[in-house]
DNA sequence: CCTTAGCACTCTACCATAAAGAGTGCTAAG
DNA sequence: CTTAGCACTCTTTATGGTAGAGTGCTAAGG
């Protein structure tokens, strides 16, 4: 399918790429002539510029104007002619200052500032899927009561994630009652993921216990919910501003389609979930995109880990026109150390 | 100062107000001269705006243009003229719903859904300042060993909130020692104000528990930055995106400067807290707000409470053409649903 | 003395037309 | 196969002209 350009063309492709990029402006013959290591002149690599927006790789928004990469073009780019830039030291010394391990405790607090530095660093708009916690197996519960009416369930998972919520109780508990419970809970939960707490299961131990302890229904069903709740994922972005300053989203409608998009947490954890699966780096642009609000955008995804168990997926979003080779490297690095801090923790 | 005007005056200025604020286009003498009840010719309104343009009232975009309000005009407005409207059932019964007491524990919960339910009522952007934690008075503090490493801090506050956060210790803590940190603590602490809980205050128990207990260094500075993060308070926003709606902002550069305010949190803190110290609802029109970024701007706001202790500021920003009306009934309702269910609680 | 009809005047918004500039495709020659 | 030359196309910018909205002023009428 993806017929293989002769060098020639490849470079004036490059060019051509590189150029528009840069510039947002459509590239003509005479820049690219310019350019060219090649030496040759306008009317040659007009030919050829011919030839390439037949194939399909370059398109002309009007007679008169320079060729624009087409979404082929660019993949083209990607798959053979990208170049990954070196970091420059400002970004390096930001993403390895920002995440250094040990400074922070709360995995939000780290995705938070990845978000921050991934964007600052991209130019875009990046938006990272917090840790899918409900992949995460059940370790420990606790529940610490605070007064007559309230207790802190406190949710220790494998993976080394806290994550707690105040409960009503409905009627007073004993210590000890609680305390049975709470051993019955965790012997039964032990070792399951969070996705595998179902409702039919969580039915099935209530009945269990409630043979025990009638009192306790009205503190389960708010267990449950406090479940359900955290099964939910969040989305963080950063540098949503970033579209403004690039000259395709000069249009307000544009604009708000885009912020509406942003607003949307479950829609932008669907696109982000549909390339969890992958393993490495996956760069979407257009129309290889499933979702109709961003086809004209590219989407860059990766996924983090930790101790080898994918917790989440972080992506770089914006115009087609983006720096491929700037945003893979960032991606890249950013991934690595978010990797080690999360797993040194 | 403010000179009071005569009926016809007074009449004659709501009704470019009433119509500005609706269709956002300059408002001419032929269309006031339709919605003025006593039945006057354009020329006499016609004298009578350009009277009200002298005395500051009303200004001209350009010479052959209708009349707008001046901000010196809508203050008038406000001040005397302004007529609050009923909410729509519709506004009414969102209102109610989603801040009934009881289903909600959690006071972020309340607050979010505060934003949004505050941001689609009225057509502009919301802001709403979280609970101002350092204001309320310590009650009891916790710590639950999670396991050798970590321990839960558990805060709890007269005003009935719970805060809590994961320390790492450095040493390893028996259960008595713990205890004997935790009741030390909650015997000092208790009754201070967040806001109390100095540096030198915490320097000089860290120097009085360390002759008891030396190991407890480490984990005792990470209490202390728990503390100060908490003392931080977020700020809320909903409905950024109506303000590309407004005409006012069709440039994009406006748009820009704008969103980027909204990604500058401490900046928004600091414009809320500027009225948090007023008792009823403020309205701010243009200049007369401090800061610079919203000086083309109208900034409402109330403040809302437990037990008639004040927790936070919410308020309303959007164009100084706004329904003002509309805004200020929405929002004297809101604040009051809010502080019935934080107080149920 | 206040109100109002009438009218000249001003300014914007819109449209059409013209001119300049950029870049192409084609042809023919090296 | 490459390239100089040239006619052609299309966009962008500037220009001028017109319609429409609204004003301010004047003079007449109650």
């Amino acid at each position: 399918m993806t017929a293989v350009l002769n060098e020639r063309k490849e470079q004036i492709l490059r060019a051509v790429v590189v150029n528009y990029i840069k510039t947002a402006e459509p590239v003509g013959s005479r820049t690219v002539a310019r350019t060219h290591p090649g030496g040759l002149s306008s009317a040659t690599i007009r030919n050829e510029m011919a030839d390439l927006e037949e194939m399909g790789y370059l398109v002309q928004p009007h007679t008169s104007a320079g060729r624009i990469p087409s979404q082929r073009g660019y993949r083209y780019y990607v798959d053979n002619l990208m170049d990954l830039n070196e970091l420059s030291e400002d970004v390096e010394e930001k993403i390895s200052s920002s995440l250094s391990a040990g400074k922070m405790r709360e995995i939000e607090q780290i995705i938070m500032n990845s978000t921050r530095v991934l964007s600052t660093a991209t130019n875009q708009t990046s938006l990272i899927m917090g840790p899918q916690f409900k992949k995460s197996a059940f370790h420990q519960l606790r529940i610490l009561p605070l007064d007559e009416k309230r207790g802190l369930v406190v949710l220790i998972t494998d993976t080394g994630f806290i994550k707690n919520k105040v409960i009503d109780f409905q009627h007073q508990l004993s210590q000890s009652e609680l305390q049975q419970v709470v051993s019955y809970l965790n012997q039964k939960l032990y070792g399951l993921t969070i996705d595998q707490v179902t409702t039919s299961l969580i039915n099935e131990l209530k009945r269990d216990l409630f043979r025990r302890l009638e009192i306790l229904e009205q503190a389960f069903i708010l267990l449950e919910e406090s479940l359900k709740e955290e099964k939910q994922i969040r989305v963080f972005l950063g540098g949503t501003t970033n579209i403004l300053n690039q000259p395709e989203f000069k249009d307000v409608d544009k604009i708000r389609r885009m912020l509406n998009l942003f607003e949307q947490e479950p829609l932008l954890f669907k696109i982000l979930e549909d390339n969890s699966s992958e393993d490495d780096i996956v760069v979407r642009i257009g129309s290889e995109n499933e979702f109709e609000d961003i086809k004209e955008c590219t989407l860059i995804t990766a996924n983090y880990r930790i101790h080898d168990k994918t917790l989440g997926t972080l992506g770089v979003l914006g115009p087609t026109r983006m720096d491929y080779g700037k945003v893979i490297s960032v991606m890249r690095r950013l991934v690595n150390q978010l990797n080690q801090s999360l797993s040194s923790s």
